[in-house]
RNA sequence: GGCCCGUUCGUCUAUCGGCUAGGACGCCAGGUUUUCAUCCUGGUAAGAGGGGUUCGAUUCCCCUACGGGCUA
C-alpha cells in the first residue's frame, strides 16, 4: 500500500490482543518494532510478592522473537509515578474518584511511547486497542470497536489530532474471537494468555489496600439516608442546570448512623462492597462522600434516589474536543457513557458559563465525579471530559 | 412484689412436633471487566443455658439468665 516501508512501533503488553496487533502489521508489511512499557516497579508501592511485569515481558519478547521483529523493553515508571500516581492518590485524598488508565494513554502510551518510538524514526504506533482511526478531510476521527462487547474507545477519549495522526489500531475492526484464532493459528504463545484486567500496574493487590499505602485509615461515621428524604421531592430546581449537576449536598442530619467506615477517602459513589452494615431489606449503596468531615452516606436499594441523577457537568477547561469540528451542543442524537462499557445513553450538551452540561434521557445511576464522559455521534468519539 | 410477652446465622428475620433449620443483608471465593464501581454464580454461618414430655423436640412444659410491657 505505501511505497517505501513505513515504520511501526507497537506496544507490546505481553498480552494476545498486542501480540496479534504486531503480527498484523508484519503482515501488511510494515517495517516493525516491538517495544514493552514498563510502567511500574516499586515494591514499596505494589505490595504483591510477584512481579507480573517480568512474565508479560518475556511473553512480549518471545512473541517478537517469532515474528521477527526486534524488540526492546523501555521503562517509563518514572514519569509513570509522576503522572498518574500521583493523581491517583491526590484524586481520592479529595474524594474524588480518578481514572487513572485514561490518563495513562493520553499521557504514557500515547505521549511519551509515542516520543519513543518517533526517536526510533517510526512513521507511526500501534496498540492491540478494540478502536480504530479514520481519516476526514485532514482530520482524524476515533472510532469505536467494531467489536461492541470489547470496545475500548472509552479509555482513549484524552487523545488529541496529533496523536490520532500517528496511531493504526490493527484490532479495531475485528472481533476478540477471531483475535484468539489469529493467535492460535500462528502459534502464539499469548493465544490462551487470560484477559489483563485490573489496574495495570497494582496486579492482583486490592485497590483500598493500595491506596493504603499512602492514605491514612481514619474511621468516620456511615449515614443511612432515607429515600424519603425532602431534597429529593423538591422541584424548584428543575431548571437549574448547575444544581441538578451538582447532586444532593448532605448533612449529618439527613439520616441516621448505622456504623463505622475506615475513611471516606477508600469510597467511591455507587459502591455496595466493603460498607459492611447488614440487617438491611436490600443492600446499601454509597450516595455521597464528605472527606473533609470523613462522613459516607449511604442509601437503600439500586434505585435509591440518591443515586440517580441525569444531569452532570463538565469545566469548560476539563472538556477535550477530540478535533474542532461543528459545535457539540447542535448536534442531535448524541449518546454518551459515564464508564468503561455502559450502554450509551442518549444525552443533549448544552454549554453555560464555563461549563459543558450533560443533560440524559434516562437516570444515570451512580455519576461519579473524577470519572470521565465520553460523547459519541453514532461510532465517533467526539469528544470527553472529566465530570465535576 | 404480682401478671404477661419476647430471646433463631455477624445483622434483620421465616419456620402451625419430623429440620439436611429457609430468605435477605453482610462477609468470603469465583466469574464478567485494561479505571473505580456495578453485575452474575457459589460458599460461610444460628434456635440463650439447664431439665423434662415424646419414637422424635427450634417448635409443648418447668427452672435460670437477659431484654420489653401492664400493675404495687
Amino acid at each position: 500500500m505505501t511505497n517505501k516501508t513505513a515504520r511501526v512501533v507497537v506496544g507490546m503488553s505481553g498480552g494476545v490482543d498486542s501480540s496479534v496487533a504486531a503480527y498484523l502489521m508484519k503482515e501488511q508489511g510494515y517495517d516493525v518494532i516491538g517495544i514493552f512499557m514498563k510502567n511500574w516497579h516499586d515494591e514499596t508501592v505494589t505490595i504483591s510478592d510477584e512481579c507480573p511485569w517480568l512474565e508479560d515481558s518475556y511473553d512480549a519478547m518471545i512473541v517478537a522473537k517469532k515474528l521477527m521483529i526486534p524488540f526492546q523493553v523501555i521503562d517509563f515508571s518514572k514519569e509513570y509515578k509522576k503522572r498518574i500516581v500521583d493523581y491517583m492518590f491526590s484524586e481520592y485524598k479529595v474524594g474524588r474518584t480518578p481514572n487513572p488508565d485514561i490518563l495513562c494513554n493520553k499521557e504514557i502510551k500515547f505521549d511519551l511511547f509515542l516520543k519513543k518510538a518517533l526517536e526510533f524514526n517510526a512513521d507511526y504506533i500501534a496498540t492491540g486497542h478494540y478502536a480504530s482511526v479514520r481519516k476526514k478531510g485532514n482530520m482524524f476521527e476515533l472510532i469505536s470497536g467494531l467489536d461492541k462487547k470489547k470496545d475500548q474507545s472509552y479509555f482513549l477519549c484524552q487523545l488529541n489530532q496529533n496523536q490520532l495522526s500517528k496511531i493504526i489500531f490493527p484490532l479495531g475492526n475485528l472481533n476478540k474471537s477471531a483475535v484468539r484464532e489469529i493467535a492460535k493459528k500462528n502459534n502464539l504463545v499469548t493465544a490462551d494468555k487470560k484477559d489483563s484486567q485490573g489496574l495495570c500496574f497494582i496486579g492482583k493487590v486490592k485497590l483500598p489496600i493500595f491506596l493504603q499505602q499512602k492514605l491514612k485509615k481514619k474511621s468516620g461515621k456511615i449515614i443511612l439516608v432515607p429515600k424519603t428524604l425532602s431534597i429529593y421531592s423538591s422541584n424548584k430546581k428543575i431548571n437549574d442546570l448547575d444544581e441538578l449537576s451538582n447532586g444532593y449536598v448532605y448533612n449529618e442530619n439527613d439520616g441516621e448512623v448505622v456504623g463505622t467506615h475506615v475513611g471516606a477517602h477508600f469510597y467511591t459513589i455507587g459502591q455496595r462492597k466493603g460498607i459492611s452494615v447488614g440487617g438491611t431489606k436490600d443492600p446499601l449503596y454509597v450516595i455521597g462522600l464528605d472527606t473533609k468531615k470523613n462522613i459516607i452516606y449511604v442509601g437503600e436499594g439500586d434505585n435509591h434516589p440518591g443515586l440517580m441523577r441525569k444531569v452532570l457537568s463538565v469545566k469548560k477547561s476539563q472538556f477535550h474536543k477530540i478535533y474542532d469540528g461543528s459545535d457539540i451542543t447542535k448536534i442531535h442524537g448524541l449518546k454518551a457513557r459515564i464508564r468503561y462499557r455502559q450502554a450509551l445513553q442518549s444525552v443533549q450538551v448544552k454549554r453555560k458559563n464555563s461549563k459543558y452540561f450533560f443533560m440524559f434521557d434516562e437516570y444515570q445511576k451512580s455519576i461519579t465525579s473524577g470519572q470521565f464522559v465520553a460523547v459519541y455521534k453514532d461510532d465517533v468519539l467526539l469528544a470527553s471530559g472529566v465530570i465535576s
